[in-house]
DNA sequence: ATAGGCCCCGGCGAATGGTG
DNA sequence: CACCATTCGCCGGGGCCTAT
């Protein structure tokens, strides 16, 4: 889909693979995932860095076929079947860093995309105290990394880079360096020397148009704050590395995209092993990442923030808005064009108000999108559940003794160690939730007047909640009222509600007869399933209502 | 039985606060 | 200064209650 033409003929083992970094300053609705996809497929990226994404939690989800890892790390389709090839992996390590590793050839390669504090205004301790953790913290995680892997450090280090450090820092900067060098540069060499590492971005010749990535908004100059590190040694397999202005007006971000051209290639599985077929060799955890995948990627689902979830996809971004954002980003360059001349102004507006359009139709869109989203649940449960996804959840549940007995070794691969970080975060939610609703939740217990045919049935089989029981909860949350909240889930329960009940019935199920790490991750999709309503306060009150309905079922 | 009032909510623009 | 997210405040619509 991307460079096949030219550079694959050449050489076959050293195929040219392009990487990004970029600053995006938020990539927290799905609508701005996708225009940042667009730019990115544009541009043939494979790997990108993203910095700013504002996305607080850290997970995957997938915008037309790239895969978001999320606060961070984007990777194209050919990335991701490598990626997923090679075995998933990723680590949330902090807010600012996230790591992923894919194989390649001639060496597997470990991305790390980062998001420096800024820099330290003279001295201010709490500053200094974030750039000494973020450098503490990245600096364990390449202790951590393979020593033969082909490491990259992309993003926004928000440090400048001196042209007098080209003749001290021993080869790591080269003589393409366009600033005087800050608090931050001068750490971030450091930390580059100590690793050998060099600042790729340093050693191509280019214009300063193409080297700077960042306008100071008062002087007006353009620094270099995002940087392409790589091994010392790697050295060679980098060809090129600038920034290209032309993405920047596509998206509303004030900082251009920095693209590397490495000879590196993507070790991809000639034919994605169709991912649900082979469930049988598949572990637990691979299974319950497809799940996962085919669930609620299937259904469009984009977890990460309450607001920013909702059914991505093709049709949202209609010509219409196409054309438009691309009069946007023209206007962009226009503007860029103009800088600091009499027509400045017009050029200006023009963009701000053709900006001020797109907010509003992308506004709209996700809007009218979130309005079918309930229906988009329906179908999705209606449609896919009984086929796939129940299959895979009792899959699940029919291999729940795999789950107990399956040494680490089935566990720890990827999703474990890696997502430990997220289970950690669901457990918090979780906690959260319960201790704000506590109230709340005495009231609803109560109100579930705890049938007394079901505690036959629970006890007889299997001890599961009845569907009965879920839909009656259900049914009870809806039609009473909780004081302080109002009747919220009423528009999503008619939507999707008997298939709804269904599945939380499965879950519940499944929650009920296992162990707690699975309850864990079985929460989570419950969580996840109910922000999928989009506004906040449905989420909220939803969320804290399956919780509810998950937590009187356990605990009581 | 119907009309009118009240309340609540969603939608939307403007203002605000925070960031680089 | 530009951008982003959030909040505030206003408006209009619909449901529900009540008064005639």
């Amino acid at each position: 889909m991307t460079n096949e033409n030219e550079q694959t003929k050449l050489v076959t083992t050293t195929r040219v693979t392009l990487f990004g970094s970029w600053n995006v300053r938020s990539c927290y609705r799905v609508t701005k995932r996708e225009l940042i996809v667009r730019q990115l497929k544009r541009y043939r990226i494979q790997v990108a860095a993203l910095a700013e994404t504002k996305i607080p939690d850290s997970g995957v989800c997938v915008v037309n076929g790239y895969t978001f890892i999320y606060s961070a790390v984007c990777l194209g389709p050919e990335a991701s079947a490598a990626w997923k090839n090679s075995g998933a992996q990723w680590e949330a390590v902090s807010s600012r860093i996230v790591t992923a590793r894919i194989e390649c050839r001639p060496e597997p390669i470990t991305i790390i995309a980062v998001y420096a504090p800024i820099n330290p205004s003279n001295g201010v301790k709490n500053d200094i105290e974030t750039c000494d953790e973020f450098y503490k913290t990245l600096q364990a995680t390449i202790d951590k990394t393979h020593k033969s892997d082909m490491i990259m450090i992309m993003g926004d280090f928000n440090a400048r880079v001196g042209v007098e450090q080209a003749n001290t820092a021993g080869g790591t900067v080269g003589n393409h360096t366009i600033d005087k060098q800050n608090q931050n540069g001068r750490r971030f060499v450091d930390f580059c020397l100590f690793n050998s590492f060099i600042i790729t971005n340093t050693f191509f010749p280019h214009k300063a148009v193409h080297q700077g990535t960042w306008m100071h908004p008062k002087t007006k100059q353009w620094h270099m704050l995002d940087y392409v590190l790589v091994n010392r040694k790697f050295r060679s397999n980098v060809q090129d590395v600038r920034a290209h202005r032309g993405a920047t007006g596509g998206i509303g971000t004030d900082h251009h995209l920095l693209r590397a051209k490495i000879r590196l290639h993507l070790k991809c599985p000639n034919e994605n092993k169709s991912i649900r077929r082979d469930n049988k060799t598949l572990s637990v955890n691979e299974k319950f990442t497809n799940f996962v995948n085919s669930v609620l990627e299937r259904g469009r689902h984009y977890f990460g923030n309450n607001k920013s979830i909702h059914k991505g996809g093709k049709e949202w971004f209609t010509p219409e808005l196409k054309e438009i954002v691309d009069k946007k980003a023209k206007a962009y360059a226009d503007w860029q064009l103009h800088r600091s001349t009499t027509n400045e102004n017009k050029y200006r507006n023009r963009y701000r108000t053709l900006a001020k359009i797109v907010q509003k139709k992308v506004y709209a869109k996700q809007h009218e999108y979130w309005e079918e989203l309930s229906i988009d649940i329906e179908n999705a449960v209606k449609v896919h559940d009984p086929t796939t996804a129940f299959q895979i959840i009792r899959r699940l549940r029919g291999s729940r003794q795999s789950i107990n007995h399956i040494p680490v070794q089935d566990k720890n691969g990827l999703t474990l160690t890696n997502s430990k970080d997220q289970l950690n975060r669901w457990k918090e939610y979780f906690d959260e939730m319960l201790n704000v609703d506590t109230t709340i939740n005495e009231q609803v217990l109560q109100q579930i007047p705890s049938p007394t045919v079901d505690d036959e049935e629970l006890s007889r089989q299997d001890a599961v909640p009845t569907l009965d029981e879920v839909v009656k909860a259900i049914g009870q949350i809806k039609n009473k009222k909780v004081p302080g909240k109002d009747d919220v889930p009423a528009e999503l329960l008619k939507a999707g509600g008997h298939y709804i009940a269904e599945w939380l019935h499965e879950i519940i199920c499944d929650v009920w007869e296992q162990e707690v790490m699975v309850k864990e991750w079985t929460e989570a999709i419950i969580i996840r399933l109910y922000k999928n309503k989009g506004d906040k306060r449905i989420c909220d009150n939803y969320r804290g209502i399956s919780l509810l309905d998950v937590a009187g079922k356990i605990f009581v």
